[in-house]
DNA sequence: TCTGGTGTTGCCCCAATTGCAACACGGCGA
DNA sequence: TCGCCGTGTTGCAATTGGGGCAACACCAGA
C-alpha cells in the first residue's frame, strides 16, 4: 500500500537496527531509505532514531512512534478483512503467538480446520514463550496469544480461560500407563525428559518439586517439546506436557494426569490485546478455537 | 503529514459529497482529487464511492474506509500529542461535542482554564444534540462529548457521570426567586419560555408536564439557550437549564432548582469512545473538567 | 433542447523520489 | 598508527509519480 511504505521500512529498520540491512530486505538503495526517514523525522519535527556506528536505534519517540505504526499496519490489515467480507470471502492474516507446547498439535489443526473452510486466510504462528508471546500481542506483533499460565498484564486481555491439568507423557508400555491419574511422587520413581527453563511448565514442576521435597533423576533436560517427547516414547523416561499440548495421535506415547494434589490446574489462556479490535478473519479464528478448547477440555470460562 | 494526505481527500469528499467542492478546498484541482481517489480504489481493489449525477456518495465499503480513515487520523493526533509531551510540552488538538447548555457558560470556561495552562492545545467545540455528540464521539470526530442524558450506546464509555437536577431560570426580581427550590406547579403559573424539542432537557419536561397533567403557557420557544435567557432576564418569563449549564455570574437571571418529586435529576454524562486511547491533551482536559465539576457539584461516580 | 452541474480522461510539465557513486565517520585488527 | 570494513549520508542525474489545463461524457432540470 502506498500510503504505508514509509511506515513499514521505518518499521522495518527499527527492527533491523541498519539501514543498509533493510534497504536490501524492502529491495530499495540505503540511500532511498536514508532519506525517507531524514523527511518523516523532519515532517515529524523530531528525530526517532540514533544515529550509532553500529546502525540505527529507536530513542524514546522512536519507541511511541514504532508503537504507532504498528497499530495503523495491523488496523489496516483488519480493514481489508472486513472489506473482504464484504464481498462474501473471508480473506486476511492472523499471526498467533502461542507457547511451543501447542505448535505440535493444537494450532496445526485448527489452523489446518480453519483453513479448510477459508482458504483465502493465511497464518504466522510465532512461537514464543509466555513472557514474550504475551509481549508480541502488546507491540502489535501478533494478533492473538495462546499461552500457559501469562504473567498479569493489564493490557492483555483473556478471551478464553482453561483450567488444565499437567499430564505426563510415557510410552504405552510404561508401568504407569495403566493408571487413569497418577501421582508426581510415581513419576520420580523413573528417569525425568525435564522440560527447559525457557518452558512456563518447568517452572509449575519446580515449585512442586521444591514443595514435595522430591528428588528428581533427570536424564535430559531441553527446551524442545520434540526432543521430550522422543524421549518419553523411547525409553522408560517419563516427560511433562500440559493437556492441551498433547497431540492426539501419538505413536505409542500416552498422556496420564498427575493428581491435582500434587500439581493444581494451570491456567490455559488464549488473549489479544485489550481495546484493540481484531481483523474478522482473527476474530472468527479466535472464535473456532475457543469452541473447539471449549468443547474438547470444557471447563472454560470468557472474560 | 505526507502520507496521511490521500486519506484526507477521501475523508473530505466523503462528507462534502463532491470532488469539485472538497479540490477547491484543498486547493488542487479536481482531476488531481479524481485520480488520487482511483489510485486508492484500485490499490484497495474496491470502489469505495457511487458516483452519482449528483456527486459522490460512500458504498458500504467506503463506510468501512471512512471509519478507518478517521482513526487513522485521530491516532496520529494522539501520536503527535505524545510526542510533544515527551519533550515538556503539551501540544496537540482536543475536539469536544457537547450540549448547547454547556456552550455558554460551561466549556469556555474549562477551555480557558486548560488555555492559561497548556496554550500551545487547540481545541473545536461542536455543539450538538445528545444523539449527534455520541455519533460524533464514535465516528472519530470528537474525542469526548459531554452530553445530558445520552441514549444508551454500548460504544460510548462515560468517564464521568453526574446527576443534576433540573433549574427554573428567572429575574432575579421574579416572585418566586426568593424560594430555595420549587414545585414545577408553581413556575406554571407564569409564562414560559421553553426549551425547542432538540434540546434534551424539552423530553424530560414534556414527560414531566404530561405526567403532571399541567398546562403550560408558552410564549416562546426555542433552540437557543441564548434566546431563553434573554427572555428569561427580561421579563418574568421563566425557563429552564440543567444546573451545570447555569452561567455564574449571569446579570439579573438567578436559577432555582426544581423540587426532585416533579423532575428527577437527570444524567450529565462525559464519556469517550469506547476502546479508544485519547491523546495527551485530551485525557488531561478531561481529567480537569471531571475533576472541576465533581469538586463543584459533587455526587460524580466514575464508570 | 439547452444549460449548468457532476466526474473523468489525455496530454504536458514539474517536482518529488530513486539510484549510483563518492563521501565522512567510527570500530577493530594488524 | 594505519588500513580496512562497517555504518549512515550527500551530490548529481535519471526516473517516476502527481498535478494542472482543457476537453469530454453524462445526467437533471428548465
Amino acid at each position: 500500500m502506498r500510503h504505508l511504505k514509509t511506515l513499514q521500512c521505518i518499521a522495518d529498520v527499527a527492527t533491523s537496527g541498519s539501514i543498509r540491512q533493510s534497504a536490501a530486505r524492502l529491495a530499495i538503495t540505503p540511500s532511498a531509505l536514508t532519506r525517507k526517514i531524514q523527511d518523516f523525522e523532519s515532517e515529524l519535527g523530531t528525530p526517532i532514531f540514533e544515529r550509532m556506528p553500529q546502525g540505527m536505534r529507536l530513542n524514546a519517540a522512536g519507541e511511541l512512534v514504532l508503537r504507532h505504526i504498528r497499530a495503523q499496519l495491523a488496523d489496516f490489515e483488519r480493514l481489508r478483512s472486513q472489506l473482504a467480507d464484504l464481498s462474501g470471502v473471508r480473506r486476511g492474516h492472523v499471526t498467533i503467538a502461542a507457547s511451543q507446547a501447542f505448535a505440535h498439535g493444537l494450532i496445526p489443526h485448527e489452523i489446518a480446520a480453519y483453513r479448510a473452510q477459508h482458504p483465502l486466510v493465511s497464518f504466522s504462528v510465532l512461537v514464543r514463550d509466555h513472557i514474550h508471546a504475551v509481549s508480541a500481542v502488546a507491540g502489535f506483533e501478533a494478533d492473538v496469544a495462546l499461552v500457559i499460565a501469562p504473567p498479569p498484564a493489564p493490557e492483555f486481555q483473556p478471551l478464553l480461560i482453561l483450567h488444565q491439568p499437567l499430564c505426563a507423557l510415557m510410552s504405552k508400555d510404561h508401568p504407569l500407563a495403566s493408571a487413569r491419574t497418577i501421582r508426581l511422587r510415581e513419576c520420580l520413581q523413573y528417569p525425568i525428559a525435564m522440560p527447559g527453563p525457557t518452558l512456563a511448565i518447568r517452572h509449575l514442576l519446580q515449585a512442586a518439586l521444591v514443595r514435595l521435597g522430591l528428588p528428581v533423576h533427570t536424564v535430559v533436560e531441553s527446551d524442545s517439546f520434540e526432543i521430550l517427547r522422543s524421549y518419553a516414547s523411547g525409553e522408560n523416561i517419563i516427560s511433562f506436557q500440559i493437556r492441551a499440548g498433547v497431540p492426539e495421535a501419538s505413536g505409542n506415547l500416552v498422556a496420564r494426569e498427575i493428581d491435582q494434589r500434587d500439581l493444581p490446574p494451570t491456567q490455559l489462556v488464549l488473549g489479544q490485546l485489550r481495546g484493540r479490535s481484531l481483523s474478522v478473519a482473527a476474530s472468527k479464528f479466535v472464535d473456532q478455537i475457543s469452541s473447539s478448547l471449549h468443547s474438547r477440555y470444557g471447563d472454560g470460562t470468557t472474560g
